[in-house]
DNA sequence: ACCTGAACACCGTTCAAGT
DNA sequence: ACCTGAACACCGTTCAAGT
């Protein structure tokens, strides 16, 4: 009997339990939890059994709330794109582009590590369908044909998917390598990669977010 | 002493060892059937201890050539990276680029489980700017300033990466979610995602690929 | 219905020992 | 120098048992 789920008490011979004095658990009780520690410690030192220890119950607990780690993820994945504010369809189809690369974004910077294992997973579930949905409705709603639809969403969509990867693992996030480049080796010999380098920072993410995307935007007739 | 490595035989009272007949350990060689494992199996399911049971050794026998797992994806990482050809100097700076674009695609479908890995893990070994110096180098080649030439490859390789990412775990490779979205399901509640589902198949890749990528070339000025 | 402890089949890696 | 077996501190998950 673990002293985190209550006190056992004698009475009379008899043991009662207090009231436990932890908040019970609930599917969006451990979802929260999961994200924090995903961002706390990477995705690869996550595990079910520090989860348990963060919400003061057993490993095993969590099983009853979920089958599997994965559905745990699916979970945060449904989650988390769940969140993404879905823009006024009183814009321009464009203008509501404009805000889901925002909001994608934005989800790379505020959950970076999270943020690895969604680019690199299939977005098959209802939640990620329900997403590509209403980016495809700007297209259409702009008139586009099924085909232009598609392509203009994997054209818009590879981008920003470049961009969100590097804005949540480019300078801290993905697992680095074990003897990265130092500096001077990059001055020796990678003198041009030394002088470009001032200019991979992010405060210049805007203004290189804003180059490949305007001209894009404008490829497919958009802006 | 296990059968792999010889046979035991008595002779005078004396055991003896026949050579080996499995081929000895070598970096190359481990890296070699690492590959292989990664794409056979997937990232996830890799481990020392089935790339031993491959190689026909014992799992600590790895560490005489590697000091730890993540070494070994460091030198994947080289390996891979360091087979990208190195286009013609004589052609222009877009030619050279659209070769390093065809060529980075070309790995993520080669090795497209051990792709997910490298998209998002931070490239800052020798091997990788040693990548990102060649392609550079096209742009000051091209003219460009530092600023620009950064500016010109993250907007080129952010949205090359993008493509490559789903080229390699769009269908097949990357973690499925637990419930995948059904077709019923889709028909009803997404039709205009299953309108436009025959639009992201493979077949479409190099064009939508070219519709990007051009657009891209060209805002830069290199087209 | 929910929680638990013990167990199972895995991991990566350390260490001392063999040749 | 290279290879090994046993051990350690972890995993996710199954199962039978508790309330």
């Amino acid at each position: 009997m673990s002293l985190i789920w209550g006190q056992l008490v004698a009475t009379t011979g008899k043991t009662i339990r207090r009231p436990r004095t932890t908040i019970p658990l609930s599917r969006d009780r451990i979802e929260a939890h999961a994200l924090e520690l995903i961002e706390e410690q990477g995705i690869d030192l996550f595990s079910i059994r520090k989860l348990a220890e963060r919400l003061g119950c057993q490993a095993m607990s969590i099983y009853n709330h979920f089958p599997s780690k994965a559905h745990i993820f699916d979970a945060l994945m449904a989650r988390v794109l769940g969140s993404i504010p879905i823009p006024d369809r009183s814009l321009t189809p464009a203008q509501r582009l404009r805000e889901f690369a925002q909001s994608w974004r934005a989800l790379a910077r505020e959950s970076p590590k999270f943020y690895l294992w969604l680019s690199i997973c299939q977005w098959n579930s209802v939640a990620g369908t329900r997403f590509l949905s209403e980016m495809l409705a700007c297209f259409y709603d702009a008139g586009f044909t099924p085909q232009r639809a598609a392509y203009g969403f994997r054209v818009l969509g590879y981008y920003v998917q470049g961009v969100a990867t590097d804005e949540s693992s480019g300078y801290a996030n993905g697992p680095s390598s074990v003897d990265p480049i130092g500096a001077e080796t990059l001055a020796r010999d990678f003198p041009q990669v030394a002088e470009a380098h001032a200019f991979f920072t992010n405060e210049h993410f805007d203004n290189v977010f804003e180059l490949g995307f305007g001209a894009l935007l404008r490829k497919l007739e958009l802006e």
